[in-house]
DNA sequence: TTATGACTTTATAATCATTATAAAGTCATA
DNA sequence: TATGACTTTATAATGATTATAAAGTCATAA
């Protein structure tokens, strides 16, 4: 139950549920780049009763509110991303994870008169665990 | 029923049937990015009696080939591809048509030994016509 | 205290794009 | 014309997400 996710939720105009700040603290504290079904599985390995419903409404809550982005990096699994600031992921096609990539944000010089309101830089290969799997398997 | 397509599917190891004949020209005719729901649909409008399953099949098989790429710009919609080489996407926020965006593909400085394999550069935004619309309207 | 009402959580059903399965059709070749 | 490989098709199954509505929580006012 930690005060500073509960100031920051309050922040973002979020009523600070037990629920809501148990799902955000997991968020930070995790790399993971978790679906929704990883959270509600970390919860009840915890012993929390929580819904998957819940999960849903909290994370949607929080990316309306701009607390936490998406990440798409399949098409039927969305990920969540509590990290600040932009940076590209990877994806291992082979064990599934998914890694920050440092970078910074592509700006195409662009003759259209577009409006950009947001950049997603997704790479996919090998991580290193199974690159190494790959020669000596 | 182009004889290019034809010799291009034979190159990629696809027999060419004319339903994939056919769905490979749309692909390239067109800039749209279609849904394999838009490709079914105009296959129709030409009447065409193709089935939903084979315009899935045949965009599988061309994935595999190699022959043309998804865009994923969000989740649940599957999109398709058939322009050669990198290039970025950006999505219209409000009318949701996808537009190519010419662009280097960004190349993270790597200190992790990662092996990359494909790259995914996704904007999203406003396009000039709903800009105006919003001024307007 | 009790009532009110706004918000939150929950169980459950609905949606819907995609995949899986298996039957029917096509076509070259023996 | 029989065989078998491939292709298309109809249909069912999958599965992540959203929608709906009932139940629970909690602060505040009468
Ligand atoms: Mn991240
Ligand atoms: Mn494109
Ligand atoms: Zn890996
Ligand atoms: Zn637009």
């Amino acid at each position: 139950m930690s005060k500073r996710t509960v100031a920051l939720l309050k922040e973002h105009g979020i009523n600070p549920s037990s629920q809501r700040v148990r799902i955000y603290d997991y968020l930070v504290a995790t790399e993971d780049h978790p679906t929704v079904d990883d959270i509600y599985a970390e919860l009840q390995r915890e012993g929390h009763l929580f819904s998957r419903a819940t999960v849903y409404n909290t994370v949607n809550l929080f990316l309306k509110k701009g607390l936490i982005r998406a990440v798409r990096v399949e098409a039927k699994e969305m990920r969540f991303d509590a990290s600040p600031g932009f940076h590209a992921h990877f994806k291992c096609e082979s064990c599934g994870s998914v890694l920050d990539i440092p970078m910074d944000e592509p700006i195409p010089d662009d003759p259209d008169g577009l409006e950009y309101h947001g950049t997603s830089v997704i790479f996919s290969g090998l991580c290193r665990d199974c690159q190494k799997r790959k020669h000596s398997g």
